[in-house]
DNA sequence: TTGACATATTCCTATAAAGGAATATATTGG
DNA sequence: CCAATATATTCCTTTATAGGAATATGTCAA
């Protein structure tokens, strides 16, 4: 068995860090083209038509043609189930932290 | 060019559910021999070690020998970057909340 | 219809991973 | 040292990429 697709969910496709770059752009720009994201990030045109084909079937953004043109724009929806499951964590380090803290307060 | 390897980061790591199994179970039962991963989310042992190995090297689980006996713990920072990175979306689905509020209130 | 622009898809190759089975390594007790 | 327990590694097969190059599809303007 090899390794789950890159559409299977979320987790997945955010492995891999042209995607996120790609999210990280439309949340700050939200609707924007494909032609901008390809300036703005320096990839290349089909790579990047083809990222944001896993992003789009993974509901992390969402499309509609004007024109020419395809605008994409994420839907963060689909990134909270990642930022959930890792919010299970906080509290460890956050534990962490503290004891850090009580430690370095008791030295000095 | 394949996929990055699963190694790279934290984001490649757990992308695989059975990895993220045994961190949620290491978060809820802290040190832990391997055996008792295998029988807790029966998998099988080589699969639990393979899996163990890449998130020791990703940082997000440390390992001692005790006897016979390998325990591993989460460390959560290496959780962090993950976490800190989805935050940064919460607002806009926050934003998307309060508007369907919003629309909801108006039409009620 | 034709040409230009914008995006998507296909084909190719190299690479890596996950699971299963078998085996190797490490540690302890006798 | 030997047997038993606990864990790690290796070998194999199947599958899925990501990127590059080339090409296809879609849309508009004249």
């Amino acid at each position: 068995m090899a390794r789950a697709a890159t559409t299977s969910d979320a987790f997945n496709a955010v492995a891999e860090p042209r995607r996120r770059e790609i999210l990280n752009f439309l949340a700050l720009h939200a609707e924007r083209p494909v032609g901008e994201i390809v300036e703005a990030l320096g990839m290349e045109q089909p790579s990047v038509s083809k990222h944001l084909r896993v992003l789009l079937e993974v509901g992390l953004v969402n499309s509609r043609r004007e024109g020419r043109k395809v605008l994409y724009r994420i839907d963060p929806q689909a990134i909270r189930p990642l930022w959930e499951w890792t919010a299970t964590f906080e509290k460890y380090w956050r534990h962490q932290l503290v004891k850090v803290k009580e430690r370095a307060e008791g030295e000095g």
